[in-house]
DNA sequence: TAGATTGTTAATCGATTAACAATC
DNA sequence: TAGATTGTTAATCGATTAACAATC
């Protein structure tokens, strides 16, 4: 029942605690306050304060957080202190990207194999992990564990593909393509959508040349 | 002022409405109304229509709204009708990613260059786009009209150079390094993190088998 | 006109911030 | 002990949903 009803909100500001405590931590700081820690992350410590006891009273009156140990308690929380076997389906630049990526596999996420439909990537190898043929997929995700898939192909075979993995019992997909996937609700969905991001920077341009443009007088 | 104070939620929907117009027009349908976009998109009906309200009544009682017209407008309002050049810093496999995704020329996107500091990938062409010297970058960004940079780069570098384009002018930054980039507030950077989005992933996937796995003697 | 569906106001729900007693 | 800072409750703020009059 503990970590059953947590907003998403919540969850979207993990990591990045995760992010700054791991700098911290490489800065051989060993004990901060939601003071400090709102000041360096732009956020107010009421947040962090709130946030962190969702799971649990991590720190100490007086004294604040250990970093190391609230580093690790929130690791633990997001499941990185298990390993997730990952496949790349799609070796363009952008799987390769993902797959060359070492950093993933600190954090727990191995990437065993990449799959292309293209004859001619097949049997090359990116950081030494083989790229194999669409058709072998489906015999590969029963005999290997795996847990995640990241679809890093265009939006039509996506819908397809996503099929595919589910029916094999994948119940993770990492989504980079252009469009929303159907599957059912027992399997999450991380989109990345690329093109939604470069439009919400458009709009902040645009919105900002509005503003300044159109107020031109000053300055 | 009418676009002044509109909340980041809404602007975050605004992409996803915008690509099921598109989806829309590609199959033919002329109007749809509220109701019938809410289902397709598994959002309510309410919130479409107070959405697109903060910019302008675009629909007709008893019709609904019209596609194509609807389109345009939230494309208006992202930016989309006008020209952004861009140049992507970081030639690597996610830099010729982005380099080699056409589709966002398509939304009036046009990467002029890529960057690299490696001699090697020097005079390189990607999809026709040149690969240049990072010695070059501030003499290129001051000639030539450049509005946004993608930094497809490792989070030390993406602080140093995000700092150098900043002070060439640029008002826009893409920033894909795995670090929060410090940049004056006229600045408007758009993060992909993706070891975050992996993260999120990671804890829901976590979730799911506490749930369900371990659905042992509950308290 | 009658039916449909918007635009908009009002009600609800959820998330953030403030405040402070508990306690290290 | 005195000072610091948490954990937590209460107050505020914002976002979502419901409802319905306006109107095509």
């Amino acid at each position: 029942m503990s970590e059953k009803d947590i907003s998403k909100t919540v969850i979207k500001r993990l990591p990045r605690y995760y992010r700054y405590l791991g700098e911290l931590m490489d800065s051989k700081v060993e004990r901060i306050s939601s003071g400090e820690l709102s000041e360096r992350m732009h956020v107010t410590a009421s947040q962090i304060r709130q946030d962190l006891n969702h799971f649990g009273g991590f720190g100490q009156q007086g004294y604040g957080y250990n970093v190391e140990y609230l580093y690790d308690e929130i690791g633990k929380i997001l499941g990185l202190d298990k390993k997730h076997n990952m496949v790349i389906i799609g070796a363009g630049n952008l799987g390769q990207a993902l797959a060359n990526y070492g950093n993933f596999e600190n954090r727990g996420f191995i990437t065993k194999a990449l799959f292309d439909e293209n004859p001619e990537l097949k049997g090359k190898k990116i950081r030494g992990i083989q790229v194999r043929s669409m058709s072998q997929l489906e015999r590969y995700l029963k005999k290997e564990d795996i847990q995640i898939v990241a679809l890093a192909i265009p939006k039509e075979s996506a819908v397809v593909v996503a099929q595919r993995v589910v029916n094999c019992g994948v119940k993770a997909i990492w989504n980079f393509a252009h469009t929303d996937l159907n599957v059912p609700e027992d399997v999450v969905v991380e989109n990345v959508h690329l093109s939604e991001s470069l439009m919400r920077l458009s709009y902040n341009i645009n919105r900002y040349e509005l503003e300044h443009g159109i107020k031109k007088e000053e300055e």
